[in-house]
RNA sequence: GGCCCAUUCGUCUAACGGUUAGGACGCGGCCCUCUCAAGGCCGAAAUACGGGUUCGAUUCCCGUAUGGGCUACCA
């Protein structure tokens, strides 16, 4: 007889104030990665219970950027705004059952007891004022439309927080309050809503940022006082930026949307993130979406926070386009093209997909690559001034005339015997190849970096490339004469 | 201020009391080479500090320092 367990029930919760932040993300794949690992169930919900930060667009983007990056759930998006009852009918129960009161105090007595105890230089607590009200006249004035919040009873004794990371962390009672569950105008706040949510979704583990650890007592409180089960936390690390401050916008790129916007592959950083915090041994680092799934291990993710590196995040990326098959490549290459500035035009796929094979190790993202494949479509605009003056000496536009003479009678357009002919042709001119191939890259391609010139060559056809040739000994020229 | 968390190369991390402290990014060098990359090989680079515990501490405990988080009728 095999003990049946309950089935793993996790959540990504974010709230909807902005575009989907890089560390959110790894705390919604650390979420997905275990759902999948324990065959559990990944839950969506959208915390939008602030109003005047929510808006619906914003839920929309938090929307595509998930499903962008991979992090399909199985249930929800579930929206706060639409689960008041829940949290009214929460709220009603935990009073009557006296876990919980109303206060009555304003928000500006409140700051200036918060003010006071600042002033002497001591920890503000709230007073604890509104437990002394008797039921029956904290109802009356309820009744009569008196505003209040309401809050919650703190037990006067340690919380002890179970972290599946962490271990034990104690929360002396004194440090805890009696914090506001529901506001005066009816909304329910932030640690009320999730907690009530948890329990009513049935999440066993609560997987979520560092930044919530302190707030977990209060949760714990709560989940007693609705007679919950407390499920089982574990805190991540945060990330930073370079600063060692939270990773923002004054970084750089911070969000889901920048990097794929910078030609960043989903799929890479779906991996570099992953590894923030997470070590799956044996020094692994490059891994598929199916070895991640079926190897993580929240045994295996520490602690302390990580500062996020684009550096390394970009040498994953090129990993993965130099795996990544051509046809994909093309297709995210392309969708590049049309999000680059200026747009990039793209060859026709005949061409584009030799092109790839030759560019793929070069270039680090699918902008870079998008830049490196509108070459095959287009004539150079310009050529690199660095490269004319080191490669255009007096006597190359000769050498070079005698090349294009060779050239235009060349029936083998193949690298290898286009290789054979120019070499041939750099020896019969007594000059060394090198002499004859920068120049022809520069005319080719308007640079004097690139993949293999022979190649390039071949890949253009005899026409593109001797029409190019031509133009840039026209330019020369021209150069010469001003 | 109070409470809480964290601390191994510059960065991500491995080493669950005994290792010449390992790997990766980045950096430097060499090889390959028509350039630039990619790739291969080699190299420099770390246990924050101070006390314990122990035959022995990167590892366990305490303190200090530093960084971070929380301390709202924000999330």
């Amino acid at each position: 007889m095999t003990e049946t367990r309950p089935v793993p029930r996790v959540r990504f919760a974010p709230s909807p104030t902005g575009s989907l932040h890089v560390g959110s993300v790894r705390t919604a794949l650390d979420n997905l990665l275990f759902a999948r690992r324990e065959k559990g169930v990944f839950i969506l919900r959208i915390e939008d219970t602030d109003v005047e930060r929510s808006k619906a667009e914003l839920s929309d983007q938090i929307l595509s950027s998930m499903k962008w990056m991979g992090l399909d759930y199985d249930e929800g998006p579930f929206y706060q705004s639409r689960r008041y009852d829940l949290y009214r009918a929460a709220a009603e129960k935990l009073l009557a059952e006296g876990n919980a009161y109303r206060a009555f105090e304003t928000p500006e007595e409140l700051d200036r007891d918060r003010k006071a105890a600042e002033a002497q230089g001591r920890a503000y607590r709230y007073s604890g004022a509104g437990r002394a009200i008797p039921p029956d006249e904290s109802d009356r004035r309820a009744r009569a439309g008196e505003r209040h919040v309401v809050r919650l009873k703190m037990p006067a004794e340690t919380i002890v927080v179970q972290d599946l990371i962490r271990g034990p962390v104690e929360f002396p009672a004194d440090a805890l309050d009696d914090f506001v569950l529901v506001r005066s105008d009816g909304h329910p706040l932030y640690h009320f809503s999730v907690c009530v949510d948890d329990a009513e979704m049935k999440i066993t583990h609560v997987i979520r940022g560092d930044d919530h650890l302190a707030n977990t007592p209060k949760h714990v409180a709560l989940f007693r006082a609705l007679g919950a089960p407390i499920p089982q936390f574990a805190h991540l690390g945060m990330i930073l930026g370079t600063d060692r401050k939270k990773l923002s916008k004054r970084h750089g790129a911070a969000s889901v949307e920048e990097w794929r916007d910078a030609g960043v592959l989903p799929e890479a950083l779906f991996n570099y993130l992953a590894l923030l915090g997470w070590a799956p041994g044996k020094d692994r680092e490059i891994m598929s979406r199916e070895e991640m799934e079926k190897e993580f291990s929240l045994d295996r993710v520490g602690a302390s926070p990580s500062v996020f590196d684009p550096e390394k995040l970009l040498w994953m990326n090129a990993q993965y386009i130099a795996r990544m098959p051509g046809e994909e490549l093309l297709a995210r290459a392309s969708a590049s093209s049309a999000t680059a500035s200026p747009p990039q035009e793209m060859p026709p796929r005949d061409v584009a997909l030799p092109a790839i094979e030759l560019h793929r190790p070069r270039v680090r993202t699918t902008i870079e690559l998008a830049r490196a494949l509108s070459a095959y479509a287009r004539d150079p605009g310009q050529y690199d001034a660095d490269g004319l003056r080191k490669q255009v000496r007096p006597e190359t536009p000769a050498q070079l005339e005698k090349l294009v003479e060779r050239y235009a009678s060349q029936t083998d357009w193949s690298a290898g015997a286009l290789e054979a002919a120019l070499r041939e042709t750099a020896e019969s001119l007594g000059v060394a190849a090198g002499k004859l191939i920068h120049p022809v890259r520069l005319a080719l391609t308007g640079v004097t970096v690139g993949a293999p010139l022979f190649d390039v060559l071949a890949l253009l056809g005899k026409e593109t490339s001797l029409r190019r040739l031509r133009r840039f000994l026209e330019t020369i020229a021209r150069e010469v004469r001003t």
